[in-house]
RNA sequence: GGAGAGGUCGCAUAGUGGUCGAGUGCGUCGGUUUGCUAAACCGAUAUACGGUUGAAAAGCUGUAUCCAGGGUUCAAAUCCCUGCCUCUCCGCCA
């Protein structure tokens, strides 16, 4: 969220970013409560000076006691009027988006800027097939039985496949800590309220979540809602930074509303494995540390020979919370689509600020961290450019060298 | 799951309703002293939100914060209730 006193400060600023992201949202709201309230706060605290000085002189007179009464009621429904403008403001403040970096696009989906493309395209002798073909085939990936286990939406990998899965997880890890200079992390796959609400998944979408009602717990969307808490309420010193954290965890999307949309084979599920990357950075160092990122999350595309393509995303396409935001597309040749792989953002300080992530700095003085984080990268649809991308009109898929040494040196994934 | 103990400033501890403007020790920072170091001594030592002075840096000032949320009271670190967390023991368990 907004610091209010930006707000309060640069109006115009607010005003313009809401307009560029295509949104519909009234600031003055926010402007006149916060008004109202620092009027408030002047009255009562002058009547609390008041009532602390009668309290500090000891036992009080009768006469006294029934002054103190008045006063105190005064002071209670003053009180009372404050918490319920907090309230809304900070309601309000939640829907109030990240500023954008002025590097970026300002527009919509089409105004989106390619700004990278690498590796070939692959031209086929023959019709190159689906990875749910591929996956029956060679029976690494069984939808049939998973949708008897769970639903639909989730995934069985079996045999090949599923040690395919283990290689990427641990291909990734072992390139992001030994090349990269994260830290390893295996965080819980269940979280609280607090903190789902300091990365920004609730309130807004509580829907969206898989929830433990009993225990008021969440499955975790991603590893960035653990990972980022790590340092929740904590004041970090300036020689800590910057961290580098990666993670690999399973991630649950109920995908609410996504019905029909992208629904067949692993394009779309509510469980995906993922290899998170999450960063805390020195405000000046934030965006060039969101081009490192994206460098680290591309290594492992290129190092498994999938060719992608970058893309800057515009105002009105990137998440709020976000102030630059870059996705990684690589192509699926047997469903013949760009799949969004990993999307890396810097937050700025917005995050941090919810979270109430700080630093120390050299001089003393407590400031906010920025937090970025990125896919690196998710592996369902990674599963679904491999095989696609390296099928063998044999109906084999060759493996990638760099999983090779991760697959017990095969080179090639047959049917068992 | 059962029983008990506990949660106060960076750490350790004191604090059974008003004089708590939270004491003390340690640590940290600044200073005095000193050939240097140590010791000793002196001083400082939070955050948030307001108000106000100022061009700014910063200063002055008020309020809140003793795990969190409720309650009792004219007045709560202190009394009551609920929750969270930690520790000890018992039970269960991969």
């Amino acid at each position: 969220m907004l610091d209010i006193k930006f707000i309060r400060e640069n109006p115009d600023i607010v005003k313009t970013t809401i307009k560029n992201r295509n949104l519909k949202l009234d600031i003055n709201e926010v402007l006149d409560l916060d008004t109202e309230r620092r009027k408030i706060l002047v009255e009562v605290e002058s009547l609390k000076a008041e009532r602390n000085a009668i309290s500090k002189k000891g036992k009080p007179d009768k006469a006294i006691i029934d002054k103190m009464k008045v006063l105190s009621q005064k002071v209670d429904d003053l009180d009372n009027k404050v918490e319920g403008i907090d309230k809304k403001i900070g309601n309000l403040l939640l829907y109030i988006p990240n500023i954008p970096h002025n590097s970026i696009p300002i527009g919509s989906l089409e105004n989106n800027k390619e700004v990278k493309t690498w590796g070939n395209i692959k031209k086929f002798d023959f019709k190159p097939k689906t990875h749910m073909e591929i996956g029956e085939d060679l029976d690494i990936l069984d939808f049939p039985r998973s949708s008897k286990i769970s639903g639909s939406g989730f995934c069985l990998f079996k045999g090949l496949g599923a040690l395919l899965e283990r290689a990427l997880i641990n291909f990734m890890l072992d390139l992001h800590t030994t090349q990269h200079g994260y830290k390893e992390i295996f965080p819980p796959f269940l979280v609280n309220r607090a903190s789902m609400t300091g990365t920004g998944q609730l309130p807004k979408l509580e829907e969206d979540m898989y929830k433990l009602k009993d225990d008021d717990l969440f499955l975790i969307p991603t590893a960035e809602v653990p990972v980022t808490n790590i340092h929740r309420d904590e004041v970090l010193d300036e020689s800590e930074l910057p961290k580098y954290y990666t993670a690999y965890t399973a991630c649950f999307r109920r995908e609410a509303g996504s019905y029909g949309k992208d629904t067949k084979g692993l394009m779309r599920v509510h469980q995906f494995d993922k290899v998170e990357l999450v960063k805390f950075v020195k405000p000046e160092t934030s965006f060039d540390e969101l081009e490192k990122l994206l460098g680290n999350a591309e290594a492992v595309l290129q190092k498994l020979g999938l060719p992608y393509r970058v893309v800057m995303l515009s105002t009105g396409d990137m998440s709020f919370a976000a102030s630059k935001c870059y996705d990684i597309e690589a192509w699926a040749p047997g469903i013949e689509k760009n799949l969004e792989v990993s999307s890396c953002s810097n937050f700025t300080d917005f995050q941090a600020r919810r979270t109430n992530i700080k630093y120390r700095t050299k001089d003393k003085k407590l400031e906010y961290v920025h937090t970025l984080n990125g896919s690196g990268v998710a592996m369902a649809r990674t599963v679904v450019c491999i095989l696609e991308n390296y099928q063998q009109e044999d109906g084999s898929v060759i493996i990638p060298e760099a999983l090779r040494p991760y697959m017990g040196g095969r080179e090639k994934i047959t049917k068992e």
